[in-house]
RNA sequence: GCUCCCAUCGUCUAGAGGCCUAGGACACAUCCCUUUCACGGAUGCGGCAGGGGUUCAAAUCCCCUUGGGAGUACCA
């Protein structure tokens, strides 16, 4: 195999999911690692479920996570169109070649003639194969049948592959991730290559697409394990060399079920509205079935990609923890510069009037307030109280700290001498260092002592550095909410 | 039902027969730091699913059981 060509091909019939935001990213490492070329190709074969919307979804959350293909439906490449919606008339082509040499045949089966068969098979408690009665239908027959007005599938003779191409019924390849792989195929009934509609089913369209693409090596969910052996027969049946394969654990929830929505976010475009950052995510990801060999678990994908080795990818499912992911994005925003945090946290900041703040004053604010955030969304809540005049109080706030008679004679005393003070930082910190000393020395503990100017300032017990509050909010309003919660 | 895949702390994992008294990360607990919350630092808690083999030696190899996952469409 020359060049190493590795695909993404996604089904637009949903925003870019997480599992499949981690099996571009093992595509993607591949091809950097192997010096190759990233391809993406939308599987769009069924229009139903398909969605433009969707499409859009797909690039943007790739290009968000930093996962740049070589070659797609976007950008072009040798071997387009890279949407299978568009490649049509290339499948009926490579469906005839099979007619031809005898791997594939028309079949005539009803719905209803199929289900039947299901049914008796269910019955017998059998596994259901599809019974090869149209296999050796004569002209006379299939023009009969055609006049009733019946439109043909096609089905690929899987045995006579099969027979063709290996010694017994067992069929084996060996998969880059898990091993040697194997199946006996008789378990596979003939399937429909192309459905009576004249479009591809999923399988055959694949093999042709990867077959012209010349994809070296397919890294997809262990899903598609049975489908490999399928699809390894008809690239054998078409006279093509059939690439490495290899199949990954698939990701799953705590509960050890499928990732869904009633989880939570499932598509990366959720997870970044939730406030999670795509290199948090993408890291993330890359940690579940792979691991660092230094043990430096904070990486970019470009030092993952140097690191990368496909075989080195757990072969087990592992479970979707929001903990790890969290731990990493709060991680992620403390290495976030500051300017970019400001523009970041915009988006969560929209109920509040950000015009009321200088921008040195919001620089400031998202300063003191970014290192708890775990997610950007967190900021919403940790900031109502540099907003506005007056300030709403917590009712337990009112209650166990500004009600108390130790708040209100540090409040009064607080109002009384604050009004002479400039409302700098460095100069507050001082005063505030003297002021706590005073109440020091009538045997009020410091904490006491803040927690009441904290409470009349924010209505909080628990927020950003006390100093930097009064700084940002000024002399007016913080006296203000003072007097307002002197009794 | 049938077929296939998988199995190390709660979770993600290191571990390719002796380096394992099983290492790390997250979570959790405790302590320290501290004008709150937090951050940070330190310590701790916690695991080879079970049973048989093979071997001088097994978390590592084999078998069975159990558990979990996937596939079984004219969906992709």
């Amino acid at each position: 195999m020359s060049e190493v060509r590795v695909r993404i091909a996604p089904s637009p019939s949903g925003n870019l999911h997480v599992g499949t935001a981690r099996t571009a990213l093992f595509n993607y490492l591949f091809a950097k690692k192997n010096n190759g070329k990233f391809v993406l190709r939308i599987e769009d074969t069924d229009a139903e479920r398909t969605s433009q919307a969707y499409i859009d979804n797909i690039f943007d959350s790739l290009k968000a996570l930093g996962l740049n293909w070589d070659e797609g439906p976007d950008v072009g490449g040798e071997y387009g169109p890279y949407t299978q919606s568009e490649r049509f008339d290339i499948y009926p082509k490579y469906a005839q070649m099979l007619l031809d040499n005898g791997f594939a045949y028309e079949c005539f089966c009803t719905p209803e003639e199929l289900e039947h068969e299901k049914e008796i098979a269910t019955a017998n408690k059998q596994a259901y194969v599809y019974s090869k009665k149209c296999e050796h239908l004569t002209p006379e027959e299939k023009a009969k049948l055609i006049a009733e007005g019946r439109k043909p599938a096609i089905r690929f003779n899987i045995s006579k592959a099969q027979k063709a191409f290996h010694p017994t019924s067992e069929l084996s390849f060996n998969d880059l991730v898990k091993g040697e792989l194997k199946q006996n195929t008789d378990l596979f009934g003939d399937f429909v290559i192309m459905k009576s509609n004249g479009t591809p089913t999923y399988n055959f369209a694949v093999v042709v697409d990867d077959m012209l693409m010349k994809i070296s090596h397919i890294i997809r969910g262990e899903d598609h394990i049975s489908n490999t052996f399928k699809q390894i027969l008809i690239y054998e049946a078409l006279g093509a060399e059939v690439p490495k394969f290899g199949h990954l654990g698939m990701i799953l929830a705590p509960d050890r079920s499928k990732l869904s929505k009633r989880h939570g976010a499932t598509a990366v475009s959720e997870f970044v509205e939730k406030g999670y950052l795509t290199e948090a995510l993408i890291n993330f990801v890359a940690l579940l079935g792979w691991s660092p060999s230094d043990g430096e678990e904070i990486k970019t994908v470009d030092e993952i990609a140097k690191d990368f080795r496909i075989g080195d990818v757990s072969s087990s499912n592992s479970i979707f923890e929001y903990d790890k992911l969290n731990w990493m994005n709060s991680h992620y925003i403390k290495m976030l510069d500051i300017e970019t945090l400001k523009e970041k946290l915009k988006p969560f900041l929209t109920k509040y009037d950000l015009s009321e703040l200088t921008d040195a004053q919001y620089t400031r604010m998202v300063e003191v307030t970014r290192e708890p955030l775990v997610i950007l969304s967190d900021i919403t809540d940790a900031v109502p109280y540099f907003f506005g005049e007056t300030v709403e109080i917590e009712p337990e706030v009112q209650r166990d700290v500004l009600d108390t008679e130790v708040s209100q004679e540090v409040l009064k005393e607080f109002a009384r001498q604050a009004k002479d003070w400039e409302f700098e930082e460095e100069n507050l910190h001082e005063k505030l260092e003297v002021f706590r000393g005073e109440f020091k020395e009538k045997g009020i503990k410091p904490k006491q002592t803040m927690w009441a100017i904290r409470a009349a300032v924010t209505g909080r017990t628990r927020g950003a550095d006390m100093t930097a509050t009064l700084a940002i909010l000024g002399k007016d309003k913080v006296l203000k909410r003072v007097e307002k919660a002197i009794k």
